[in-house]
DNA sequence: AATTAATAGTTGTTTTTGTAACTAACAAGG
DNA sequence: CCTTGTTAGTTACAAAAACAACTATTAATT
């Protein structure tokens, strides 16, 4: 098992993008598994809701690029769990609206809790200079829009 | 759907890493899954195959932290599509060892140099120091040590 | 208005994953 | 040697994800 060969997998980006968000994710993940039996959908979900206050199926997912039928069974879960309530627009009988009953929000709140303090947790490990470059590259990647507020020195687009 | 709550998912660092991770693995996923009809653990076992010569399953499953009922799942595959080949260990008849066949080594090499060029890609969006710096973090959400060579400055390991 | 297309969401089926239990081979202690 | 324990790898079963096809409703086209 000598190395014989000069590609480091543990550089690839992708590689190591999955590595580290499973690494990163198991601690969390126990959390919203055991304390409340969700599924990485369901709190995802629950989060939405928890920080829009209420949404579409749809919304959610053009937001979180999860698919309809993840969501459509996330939200039926935490539906049957009383944790969202759902109720049709009047004007466009297709589509319904979603927000967290009382129980939701406490879950919610609990979570959100937790979400923020491991996120410390995690971040501590860098810099403050770091864990914003960090995030910047990762939201970089991941596509999603920069907030484009603040003061951000907004650095190269090379985007292709 | 307007904001209702200062707490943002997309800085939470186990979803932004799922979400970055994901949507940079996309593209190299379509090659791997068009090209050669294999899947995500069959591409990193033909991988580590290709840069280390010859390795058991186990010694793949530890350094690639893939559990080994998917490591033994990819290399039946593998093996029945003639890219890999296994031979018992004569001294520890349990273990076998694992290596590429020419078709296997072939595809390597193409998908080296696609994962090459693809991470070259993902990179060039950021200066030389900020991928480094990256890669670096990553590596210690992963989980990974650092390679512990060379001229890095190995800053602060705050391990949690 | 009838026809066609598009959209919101659900349901059914197939793949893939996760987990647990298993077999075979080795290792250690009595 | 013969239990007991451990390790390498496989297999069987349960859970979850991916994908396709579906219903209901609205919008657009003729």
């Amino acid at each position: 098992m000598t190395e014989k060969d000069d590609f480091s997998l543990q550089d690839f980006l992708p590689f190591l993008l999955n590595r580290a968000a499973e690494e990163s994710s198991l601690a969390f993940q126990a959390h919203y598994k055991n304390r409340y039996g969700m599924l990485r959908n369901e709190w995802r979900v629950l989060f939405h809701l928890g920080i829009f206050g209420q949404m579409t199926a749809r919304d959610i997912g053009e937001r979180a690029k999860i698919h309809k039928t993840k969501i459509s069974r996330a939200v039926a879960k935490l539906a049957e769990r009383r944790f969202v309530s759902r109720s049709r627009d009047e004007k466009d009988r297709r589509s319904e609206h979603l927000r967290l009953t009382p129980a939701g929000e406490a879950a919610y709140r609990d979570l959100r809790a937790e979400a923020q303090s491991y996120d410390g947790m995690l971040a501590k490990r860098f810099t403050p200079e770091e864990v914003a470059l960090l995030r910047r590259m990762l939201r970089q990647l991941a596509g999603i829009e920069y907030p484009l507020a603040k003061d951000m020195p907004q650095s190269q687009g090379q985007g292709g």
